[in-house]
RNA sequence: GCCAGCGUAGCUCAAUUGGCAGAGCAACUCAUUCGUAAUGAGUAGGUUGAGGGUUCGAGUCCCUCCGCUGGCUCCA
């Protein structure tokens, strides 16, 4: 019989092929407790795997990372087998897998699932965690377990089965809990105490809104109960970081939604942080070459159906009439900046043309997916349009890649990267989007961008490089985005005259950097809870007099601060100095400067810094000098740290 | 749009089984002139998201609509 190797802890160990997991870990392992699986050559195998390859063997014990894949399988087994014994037999499984943090199970359950189900079902998982149950699997032919869950009712599983292309598939099973499952698992149900469900919600099968909805639950689990408080406890914590909370209490924004749901609006402090973020992303894009244009908001209907967004996008779009005519509000830039190539003879010697817009569009969204202001109707994206060669379009998307990861660094934003491919409902042909998309990839390849790739996911024009950024959550939302497309420019009839004086077609290169400014506002808003780098905090600077006698002196400093342009308030009521700095600090204003009679003497201020540093008294001149160096160069934090 | 939950003063939240809509903070007035996270007293603030129904009586129960939250779908 045939042999593997396996090397475990330095130590080399033979094994017949296809030993049992778990019998092999008896000889590995002598003292380790809670053994959840195995690595081998980094593949996860569970206690019913068997060996089939020689390598390197590491054990997972529970508090191993890798070890969640393990028992937040299980715990959606578990949880599944709970449904199923409240709810009966009548329940039928979608599917269960594991995520980030945590894991969900989708139910089809004719009466359906509430929320104060969640307790009950919880309870029973705990009673299947205490019975301790034994985790075996089994492997069938096709036709069999096909007929074993049709046996079952559970008529999801045999449309999964069937597009399974492997000749067997495999089943967990622990005590009278049977489910179609590729693992892995933990050995038994007695290992994942540690658990929670947070809620239901509803999910189409297969992601798909012609299928019938299911219910879904969704779980956290960890290793112990530290770690599952501090998960908790984070969730907590990540409610009061949540911009749709902090932003309208700072007065950076508020929706108004029964007079216009999506679509926020920005009083001074609010419109403050986008003037700075605009003028930063002004600052960059004419550093790197691009001239700033703008495009009327609403525009003849007539110029969209030649765009293609008649066709592709009109769901999307919002219209207007007048005079017999119809007109569409802008959800995109781009026909606009094509109106300004076509305004004159381009030649080959101009290009590539790079056009910026700080645009506003419009976008019908549906209402459930609105969310402050990550997820709008109305929004200014920082957009342009680069018309080029084909021989240039590596250079161009280069440039703009390094302007996104220039405009990202000050923030110290970490992103992913997604190349998306060719939708399902797109214009032009298979080849040519093969080639756009061949033309990205090599890009990317080049300056070793790491990146996923999405299919099907690209813009209905050409195919595009999306950058995400992270909220206070963790969820991921796309901000800057490179989308290259050789069809308008068709569509429009683009030309530029060669050298050889013959008519030539132009690429066009669409691009959002910040993405939409009211997104990246919001998720600004939660990096940092509100309390901004100093070049872009609303108020820069608050004076505090202590008495009404030290006021006069305080304004004297307003007024030096505001000609430094230093965005200044003073807090001249009749207040408690405590009072005062409390306020402050709850506004997260970086500097609080305290003037009383000490430092009306001295002709300085006392600095307090929003984390309670207490900096001590410090001349103006000094003070304005330091502030302008951290607004200057952008510092996330403070020069007196 | 779909599934589930929620909607009381500007904000945070109360209101036994259906039985007189209330508190803190904020606002306003007055007093207080105060040193690193909340000075005191007073005043005002509401068609309980909207509309309909059941009832002697509805914030509370039922229906419809609007909005929000978490997901799904869609997307910057």
């Amino acid at each position: 019989m045939e042999n593997v190797e396996l090397i475990f802890e330095d130590k080399r160990y033979e094994f017949p092929k296809s030993t049992k997991v778990e019998e092999v870990i008896k000889v590995l392992n002598t003292k380790r407790k809670k053994i959840i699986g195995i690595a081998l050559n980094g593949n996860l195998l569970d206690f019913t795997n068997t060996i089939e390859e020689s390598g390197e063997v590491e054990l997972i014990t529970l508090d191993d990372d890798r070890a969640a894949k393990f028992y937040r399988h299980t715990l959606s087994h578990v949880m599944a087998q709970a449904v199923l014994r409240i709810f009966g037999d009548r329940v039928k499984l979608g599917i269960g897998p594991t995520i980030e943090n945590g894991f969900y199970y989708d139910f089809d359950i004719p009466e359906g699932i509430k929320d104060e189900d969640l307790p009950k079902i919880e309870q029973e998982m705990r009673k299947i965690v205490k019975e301790n149950l034994k985790v075996e699997r089994f492997e069938l032919p096709k036709n069999e377990a096909i007929k074993l869950m049709k046996e079952k009712g559970q008529d999801y599983k045999i449309e999964i089965i069937e597009e399974i292309p492997d000749e067997k598939v495999s089943f967990y099973k622990q005590g009278e809990f049977i489910d179609l499952c590729r693992g892995p698992h933990a050995p038994s149900t007695g290992l994942v105490k540690h658990f929670k469900l947070l809620s239901v919600s509803g999910a189409y099968w297969r992601g798909d809104e012609r299928n019938p909805m299911l219910y879904r639950i969704y779980g956290t689990a960890f290793a112990n109960k530290e770690k599952l408080d501090e998960y908790l406890k984070f969730l907590e914590e990540a409610k009061k970081r949540d911009h749709r909370k902090l932003g309208p209490r700072l007065g950076l924004f508020f929706i108004n939604t029964e007079v216009a749901s999506g679509m926020p609006i920005f009083p001074p402090k609010g419109m403050a942080v986008f003037n700075e973020l605009m003028a930063f992303s002004r600052e960059m894009h004419k550093k790197y070459g691009f001239v700033e244009v703008m495009t009327p908001m609403i525009m003849n209907q007539k110029l969209w159906k030649q765009s293609g967004h008649w066709d592709h996008y009109k769901e999307n779009m919002y219209f207007t009439e007048k005079e017999n005519t119809t007109y569409a509000v802008k959800p995109m830039n781009c026909p606009g900046h094509i109106l300004i190539y076509k305004s004159s003879t381009v030649s080959y010697r101009d290009l590539p043309i790079r056009l910026f817009e700080f645009g506003r569009v419009h976008r019908y969204e549906r209402s459930g997916v609105l969310h402050g202001l990550l997820r709008v109707r109305s929004f200014i994206q920082d957009d342009s349009h680069t018309f080029c060669r084909e021989d240039q379009i590596e250079d161009e998307v280069v440039r703009i890649v390094n302007l996104i990861s220039d405009l990202y660094k000050v923030f110290g934003f970490e992103y992913r990267a997604t190349l998306s491919t060719m939708p399902e409902d797109h214009m032009g042909d298979e080849k040519t989007w093969e080639k756009a998309t061949n033309a990205l990839k090599n890009v990317l390849d080049d300056i070793n961008l790491q990146y996923d790739v999405a299919e099907g996911e690209g813009a209905f024009y050409g195919p595009k490089v999306d950058f995400h950024i992270k909220d206070v959550l963790g969820r991921e939302w796309q901000c800057g985005t490179i989308q290259l497309d050789f069809l308008m420019p068709e569509r429009f009839e683009l030309t530029y005259v060669g050298s050889d004086n013959q008519e030539y077609r132009p690429v066009m290169i669409h691009t959002a950097k910040y993405g939409s400014l009211e997104r990246f506002l919001g998720i600004l808003i939660e990096n940092f809870s509100g309390a901004f780098p100093l070049w872009i905090a609303p108020v820069q600077v608050k004076l505090l007099p202590i008495a009404d006698r030290h006021v006069e002196y305080s304004k004297t400093i307003v007024k030096k601060l505001e000609d430094a342009g230093i965005r200044t308030e003073i807090d001249d009521r009749q207040r408690k100095t405590g009072y005062k700095i409390r306020e402050a600090q709850l506004e997260k204003v970086p500097y609080m400067l305290i003037v009383g009679d000490r430092e009306m003497e001295d002709k300085k201020v006392a600095v307090r810094l929003r984390n309670g540093k207490d900096i001590g008294e410090i001349a103006v001149d000094e003070l304005i000098e330091n502030l302008k160096k951290e607004i200057n160069e952008k510092l996330r934090n403070s020069v007196f740290e």
